[in-house]
DNA sequence: ACGTTACTACGAAGCTATTCGTTTGTCAAG
DNA sequence: CTTGACAAACGAATAGCTTCGTAGTAACGT
């Protein structure tokens, strides 16, 4: 039986970045996640790989070191961590009020007609699943 | 006319613990301020004051020196703040799905009936208002 | 076998955030 | 005028984030 790790940190924004690459492309060696980063920003190589050994330590991402190139994967799923992230955002800003996230969220960029039906149906969705 | 100022960077956590205090008390002594913080954690006075002067350097608060006591106020209104921060992680987490933030808070922390329905009085709006 | 290439590991520098002790200044009460 | 209370200012220590150069090492082609 594995030992229950805790909770890993919050990503910084640099983390959060890469998080998002391997979100996108699954397991990945650095030199695949270096050359996505560098696509949106010039990065060398190195404070890539760095990054990723202290996301390692931090419990951010896993390491596979069975081949030379190692590979690494988020550790938690994208919806376990922005869980996290709006649940955080949620308490530390808005006072815990769902209501003031969302209008926050939707003033500050507004939302197509299509995707406004999509998120009342997701209401739909709980306020009857939810009880 | 005063020269335009670019938008204040973003709170840290500890900044944002300040700001709070500020809205809900508005203009305010560092005293007061630091009353409100050390009920929810210990801080020293000093601390609290160290943080408000950067705030002010910053521009996350304006400050009025006409009494010995300085008085600090918050810069920008608490929903300006709440707008900002809230596109900020829609951008950076969500890339940019309003529905998937939003789908984020909701499972982070269940909402009551009563917020659901208001939640969906608010959408009702925009679909009807935003146009 | 040897040089070149592709990796990881290490360490350090620069910056920001956070915390708090100490100093300095102001004012008012005695 | 001296002292005590209260305030701002300053400076420093620590920790975390970000960046990158350099060194070491394994594999690869010829």
């Amino acid at each position: 039986m594995p030992a229950k790790m805790p909770d890993p940190p919050r990503p910084t924004d640099g983390e959060l970045e890469i998080l998002t690459v391997l979100w996108e492309r699954g397991p990945s060696t650095v030199r695949d996640v270096h050359e996505a980063v560098a696509r949106r920003k010039a990065t060398q190589y190195t404070t890539v790989l760095k990054l990723l050994q202290i996301m390692a330590e931090k419990r951010l991402v896993r390491r596979d070191e069975r081949q030379r190139a190692h590979v690494y994967e988020a550790d938690r799923p994208r919806e376990w961590t922005q869980r996290q992230l709006a649940g955080d955002l949620l308490q530390r800003a808005f006072g815990g009020s769902a209501k003031s996230l969302i209008l926050g969220a939707l003033s500050a960029r507004k939302a197509s007609a299509k995707e406004l039906a999509e998120i009342r149906g997701l209401l739909e969705e709980y306020a009857k699943g939810g009880r």
